[in-house]
DNA sequence: ATATTTTGTGTAAGGGCTTACAAATTAAAT
DNA sequence: ATTTAATTTGTAAGCCCTTACACAAAATAT
């Protein structure tokens, strides 16, 4: 069943029933209703690959993303996507991992497949280095790029990021401010965002004119998911000697760790031992005590990205950089002076 | 720059240039190489669309999931779009929500966009009502369709669940045979699994010669994230005077709002109050004690899922239903007779 | 050296839609 | 009633591939 044989049905050309089926204005009343009647009738639908090479799209937009599964990722992949389909596309979506040349073969299929445009999520796709700076610049040729949690300057790509830094930053002044200077910083990933964090908690340091000793940054090889694997890392930690009064953790699950760690030693939070996270996730709320996190925004970041897409996509002139402040939010895990 | 762009360069036909991107076997080495070298030097990418019409297909799988954010349901989307990858698949992902006309909607979209198959990630999308299965059974007469967690006797539908009635079962009679009686059971959902799993409680009740006080199965009505919400309605109950020393939870995020509630009333787990969840996700290592839960083998759910999709899509039969055993995992929330 | 098979290549016909442009119909203006 | 303008419809030319079929070239058999 195609355009051939409603038209026939209906007693028209196939023109005017591509004009009924794209809504266009120029089609007399009485004959849209001839062609819908005749089209409902036989269930007939469009074939979308047809209509997307007249048209050059099918109306879809890629969506990157290291590990799907991962707590915050999915919670963007999922604001992205149902903003996105409130705005009529459609998404594929692709796993890249963390690999280099997965994630350029991830790009490249998108473009191949001929997406409007390409959604980077989660700044550990970015890796801020030259050779991934090129492959996005590659994409972008071909289709606007957008970033969320990454930052490039690059024609065709846009951004949507949290400010990292500074809210790191604000993290680590409120714990110095407490009266808490052996703060370990545990992060596990080099991303972009990664970096911004880092940069932060060593910025803050600096302000308050303390030394950063190198062992009170801790980086966790482990899986994002291991939470066991961060409670003996730290416990490692601490029986080489390392003493530490707090720990500022780049993401929640870090975080939880270190609550694990704490309790398995006796010791006492937050009096003994302080815990920051990071993205304010399910995670915190299913610690006991809850965990003192960083709500970065996410939700509002998503809706900032879609929207410059939408925009870039009907030819409207976009912010190349949207940016948020992320937001120390208190709980259980420390007490801080406010 | 299209095939006939190439075909000019190359000094050879388009059918020809198609041959080779295709792989084609005839082919003279020394042609293939000569049209090659014109493709890498332009960078040369086939048009998807035109790819799609003339093939009728353009391998893409259509996943439609209630919340892709989910922590079940995440990790069964990271598994399937992986697995499908493999396979040279590309997948359309979108979120239907709970809302009936909105499932309908998502599976028609996927059906226009002519996916090679639809898989429906969750039995939570699947009400096990007639009115679902009438639009899956409209769908599959377009294209196979795939069930996670669900079930349905319907030509061109597969599907691959754990089953849930015997793991609950086995849950609740682990919890009786260690002598405990009041036993809650908190659900969250009236999905097809949900079914079975209130099931298999049932079941359990009934084998030991229980009797099922209607208020110890307990529907709690919150958002899928809201532990503390969990927790209040337990405190809730418990204010009513409902007397319960286990709490057998459809799903872990039920179990660590009880555990949260055991730990506001000064309960003791597991001597107080014993606690078991289901789908053995990352809450229950965050939780303190650990959760104890059911192991529904997502992953090679999965796997299985996507296999028989594939043999499905190159013609060959496969079986309609996979059924996996769920494992009871005992950890700290538990402390049962073997 | 010729006939036969095998291999490699080209031509042309779709696949199902959109849309510019031409043609026909209808409405408005004179 | 006739001319002009506005609306509605149809024709045909793309969009860019795949592939059946025909033909040419090369390899093998006679």
């Amino acid at each position: 069943m195609n355009i051939y044989d409603i038209s026939k049905q209906a007693g028209v050309s196939i023109a005017t029933v591509s004009r009924v089926l794209n809504g266009s204005p120029n089609v007399k009343p009485s004959t849209r209703r001839k062609v819908m009647d005749i089209i409902d009738q036989y269930g007939y639908t469009p074939n979308a690959f047809a209509r997307g090479l007249g048209l050059d799209t099918m109306n879809s937009i890629g969506i990157i993303c290291a590990d799907s599964s991962d707590l915050y990722l999915s919670k963007a992949i999922y604001y992205i996507e149902g903003n996105l389909r409130k705005n009529g596309y459609n998404c594929i979506l692709t796993c890249s991992g963390y690999n280099h040349d997965d994630k350029e073969a991830a790009l490249a299929m998108m473009i191949n497949r001929r997406v409007d445009a390409v959604i980077l999520v989660g700044s550990n796709y970015i890796e801020a280095d030259d050779e991934t700076n090129r492959y996005i610049m590659n994409a972008a040729a071909q289709s606007p790029v957008f970033l969320l949690n990454a930052s490039m300057d690059c024609p065709n790509v846009f951004c949507a990021t949290c400010d990292d830094f500074k809210a790191m930053q604000d993290a680590a002044l409120a714990l110095i401010d407490s009266g808490i200077t052996d703060i370990l910083y545990l992060y596990n990933s080099h991303s972009y965002s990664g970096r911004r964090k880092l940069g932060g908690y060593r910025s803050a340091c600096e302000i308050r004119k303390l030394d950063i000793a190198q062992d009170l940054m801790q980086f966790y090889e482990g899986s994002h998911e291991d939470i066991d694997g961060v409670c003996r890392f730290l416990c490692g930690l601490r029986a080489q000697g390392l003493v530490f009064r707090a720990v500022l953790a780049s993401e929640d699950m870090l975080a939880a760790g270190a609550v694990k760690y704490a309790k398995k030693n006796g010791i006492a939070i937050p009096d003994e031992l302080s815990v920051i996270g990071y993205n304010n996730s399910l995670l915190t709320t299913c610690s006991d005590p809850e965990i003192t996190s960083v709500d970065n925004k996410l939700e509002a970041l998503c809706f900032q990205l879609v929207r410059t897409c939408i925009g870039v996509l009907n030819g409207e002139k976009m912010p190349p950089k949207i940016i948020y402040s992320g937001e120390l939010v208190h709980k259980g895990t420390t007490r801080l002076v406010h």
